[in-house]
DNA sequence: ATCCGCCTCCGCCGCACGGGGGAGAACGCG
DNA sequence: CGCGTTCTCCCCCGTGCGGCGGAGGCGGAT
């Protein structure tokens, strides 16, 4: 009678403790799952994991110190038995998803999934099942499927104006001293804003901050 | 009754001597123009400018030592009187179509462009004129106007299959240690590959190459 | 048989870039 | 009136990147 003996236990890694918190809170609603640790950084997702040993592990692609990939790598090799890893990100670029995979990592998520989506994934990665966001998999299996209605990432609601602006230019082929001189600001200061860029889009140069904004349709070619 | 009593005395700088040697042929079939002088690099181009005093100059972008804008800069800011500058390149790019009239240039014109466009574009300027290859007018106004039928500039075939495989993967955000990883083969080896699609392209740097190959077609979002 | 294009790889070098901090001013909003 | 957000700018530092030049091997074309 009881719904889940040995609940699926569950240990979430990102940088971002309000992410943590809303996947905390989607997957504690759930029957038979339960999140038993959280991790802010990479490191701490390889030491948490090694001690809670968790039946799943969703992770950040970008931490401090050591990043998602890695992290996911380092459990991988150094762990027997080791748990289920789902990797996280917010964006769905080739080279993130090569990697992951490459990694050895079950599945592949979008934060921007539903709610839904990440407790079918949860389950289905404790099952033993791997699973890739439609998305991703689209983009593996190279483009025959018609073009997705999504044209506003979340990240593209959290950019500023000024943000917006230094990513077109960014977009437009622009270096820093360039934008800089564009806005008609310091270089710290477009310094600043691409950063942002790249933490908001969850990019780790600007190539793929520009590749994000075609990808997203923050920007169209032609 | 002579046809034109002072051609039109016209300087070709690039670093590609089949393009200059093809400019010329062009040019010197015309009437009334006169390639009177060549330049390899930027350097030489502000010299021979400055000795030959022409009244045209076809400037390409990318050039050793000095590239083109910067050339054609010095130019303008040291010579009394100076030539009408038409700055020649491979691809239409934000970034150099603003420099490039930032610098004070008369017009910006496409190596793709018909011979006939382009001794339109030594006339014009010539008078006094400015122009613009109409695709660099359409990315500065704002692309309202519909899509060019264009998916394969130029640069597209000159690409050789290694170099294809690597601005793909240039494009899905990798970096060079990345691309050798997943092409098993030499960090140097991808540099060498990366350096050769910039030259190729047109490009400053890998995220104008990412770029391109999306405002060509090359890939394509989604 | 020779030449040329492509692929592979090596070094050196300077710089733009990105990471990680911090800090002050203006603004709107509650 | 504080408070959060945005925009502005500064420091240091490591490094990925791109420029430049060279080199050898291999296969196809002439």
């Amino acid at each position: 009678m009881s719904g889940a003996p040995t609940p699926v236990r569950v240990v979430v890694a990102d940088d971002e403790e309000m992410v943590r918190t809303a996947l905390r809170a989607i997957l504690d609603a759930e029957q038979g799952i339960e999140v038993v640790g959280e991790a802010a950084t990479g490191a701490e997702a390889v030491s948490v994991v090694r001690a809670l040993r968790p039946d799943v592990v969703l992770m950040d692609v970008r931490m401090p110190e050591i990043d998602g990939i890695r992290a996911t790598e380092q459990i991988l090799a150094t762990l027997e038995d080791p748990p289920r890893i789902v990797v996280v990100t917010t964006f769905e670029n080739d080279a993130y998803v090569y990697d992951a995979l490459h990694a050895g990592a079950a599945g592949f998520l979008l934060k921007r999934s539903a709610a839904e989506e990440l407790v079918q994934a949860v389950r289905l990665v404790a099952c033993g099942d791997s699973l890739l966001y439609p998305a991703a998999v689209r983009t593996l299996a190279g483009r025959h499927t018609r073009r997705r209605e999504t044209p506003d990432p979340a990240w593209v609601a959290r950019l500023t104006g000024r943000e917006a602006d230094v990513l077109r230019l960014m977009a437009a082929g622009l270096t820093n001293a360039e934008i800089a001189g564009r806005l008609a600001v310091g270089p710290a200061t477009a310094k600043t804003h691409v950063a942002a860029v790249l933490a908001k889009t969850g990019a780790r140069d600007r190539t793929q901050a520009v590749i994000a904004a075609y990808e997203s349709g923050f920007i169209t070619p032609g």
